[in-house]
DNA sequence: TCGCACTATGCAAGCGCTTACATTGCGATT
DNA sequence: AATCGCAATGTAAGCGCTTGCATAGTGCGA
């Protein structure tokens, strides 16, 4: 029936042709149906699906000076932390007719910075990005281009930024809290490089925060390390040799937890009859852990799912969002227990 | 010294003015830098640098016809099993000249259909996917649009398409025959849905073919489940009301795995003494598992540096490469045991 | 000295879409 | 019946870049 398909992709003007009205109102139709009449607008989407036309990006993205696509810069997709987040930001943002471009930092300040530009030279329409710290010449950058930032995973209203995240140096406190109340005095914590990094910084702080508020506690002895079990397991053994009275060894993420315990086992100390160890972000195998391990529940979900919604909105209409808290639990499990007696 | 600054983003035509020369050279300049002389060169780049230049995507992928942005679907972050290889893709691809567009698709064919269509709508010059098995009018789709696309995460080299991956239903032979090699006769396999999953499929396969090699085994009991450690363990003791006396479970992957363990300890059962339990992927916690498990090491970032290469490469040149097959590498740890005198 | 091959640069035509503005047609208002 | 307002559609001007072709400049052999 049909003469030979067409030797390319069919354009706007093609579908116009069919349909027998104008480019704009094809353009019209796609974008805001209700401003054309309902017969035209059969017509129309008849033309589009018989010819299969599927708008071009490039052109879109020249003349509407948008391209629904918003950039993320995660640290890392190797540890489930950040992808599990990721992954309910993708599919929000999915939701919301928006496409995620998508870009790894390896914890790397100068690398982060690299990719922030590409992704604004890629066309994203907005940002997310994970915690503060940052030269403020980029954000001088960002603001330039009008493209519109939330950080995530953190939550700290005296920022000029707004932000979806949770209170990571309230979360550690509250989790110190509970250790001391099992009665242990002699601390210890391994945590994640501190500098260019607001949210590992905050969770040491938390320690220190709730500590401060028990007198007779011994000095914190703080290891800090790159994220790992492997790492966790070294920065063990390294503050069983400087501080072996150690009862409670308090860890930045459940990785390093992990690591501790299985170097505690390997050291002969049984958690948490000899030690306690407690993680952050209680992983899935968190629970499966032996013992099972008291950690801090964090919102990755709800964080994601907010964070496609807030930037959304804020691309669309421009505004600004207040900055969003979301609650973190502590799960309590095996691996803390009471102080032993000394 | 300098004037107001210009109240927009500047274009190439500023930096041509300024460089005093034409835009076509400005864009030579930036694409082809040899086909300029030293010195206008020079003269461009001050003036990019001065100005804060930085191309307008929309435009130059409109003229272009190209974007330089791979897509990639996957069927979850939310494991890390993906996420490792993307991680190691994503970082490859930058190191290309090549930005990362991503989706999920929930491991749902509709979903994934609706991705693919929304990548391509999006701009993406190619496109990495995972697996075969997918309705053939989407390839058609792919290639009226001459999107190149590279399948990973498998080994077929009968299928048309080049992908770059490893061989599941060989890797889960062998992970058999060592399973067998320990006297096992019983065996039972927890699967993840093999429906639009050629993946899980081979894996199964692959334990009937060496079960086939050897004559006194008993019929294979097969529990298809979603991935995940509670599903595992579910399905671990659904394999046991079955089959008690089952003695070792093979599951396709290490959540499954991890789940089963956890169910047999629940169930007073001794791994590996009482039964033996193997998984697949290699996930940084089998070998902190208690036994660790004995699991199929899958080179996620070999994969995805592959993928990365071979992609761009069909996308610039146009070539499609030849499959590539990648080893995997049985990992025997204990989890792993001689079969129980019955 | 002339012509030729070749290189460096400019000119200008799009790429396919959005959108401000213009036009048309029709019912309602006076 | 003339006028006005409004809804539906058309007209056409870009958006900022790439690239085929044209042009000018340069060095070299004859």
């Amino acid at each position: 029936m049909d003469g030979p398909p067409p030797p390319r992709v069919p354009t706007l003007a093609d579908v116009a042709a069919r349909a027998g009205v104008s480019t704009a109102t094809v353009s019209r139709c796609l974008n805001a149906p209700d401003r054309v009449q309902k017969d035209t607008r059969d017509r129309i989407l008849e033309a589009v699906k018989h010819l299969g036309y599927s708008p071009n990006f490039g052109a879109r993205a020249l003349a509407a000076k948008r391209t629904d696509t918003i950039g993320a810069i995660i640290p890392t997709m190797d540890n489930s932390i950040f992808a599990r987040g990721l992954q309910a930001f993708q599919t929000a943002l999915v939701d919301h007719g928006m496409t995620l471009l998508l870009a790894s930092s390896s914890y790397r300040r100068d690398l982060e910075e690299t990719q922030i530009r590409t992704l604004v030279a890629r066309g994203a329409d907005g940002l997310l990005l994970i915690g503060h710290d940052r030269d403020p010449a980029l954000y001088d950058f960002l603001a330039r281009h009008t493209v519109p930032v939330l950080v995530s995973w953190v939550f700290d209203p005296t920022q000029p930024r707004p932000s979806v995240g949770f209170d990571n140096r309230q979360a550690m406190a509250e989790m110190t809290h509970r250790v001391l109340a099992q009665g242990h005095r002699r601390l210890a914590t391994i945590s994640g490089y501190t500098s260019d990094n607001d949210r590992t910084r905050d969770r040491v702080a938390g320690v220190r925060d709730a500590m401060a508020e028990v007198p007779d506690c011994a000095p914190l002895n703080v290891v800090e390390t790159r994220y790992g079990i492997e790492t966790g397991a070294r920065a063990f053994a390294q503050i069983l040799a400087k501080t072996p009275e150690t009862t409670a060894v308090i860890c930045g993420n459940d990785l390093l937890a992990l690591g501790a315990m299985r170097q505690a086992r390997t050291m002969g100390l049984r958690v948490p009859q000899d030690i306690s160890i407690t993680g952050f972000d209680d992983m899935e195998i968190a629970v499966i852990a032996d013992p099972p391990l008291t950690t801090v529940r964090v919102p990755h979900g709800d964080m994601g799912r907010q964070a496609a919604s807030m930037l959304t909105e804020m691309v669309r209409s421009g505004t600004t969002p207040d900055t969003v808290a979301l609650p973190c639990e502590i799960m309590e499990r095996g691996s803390l227990g009471p102080a032993p007696r000394s």
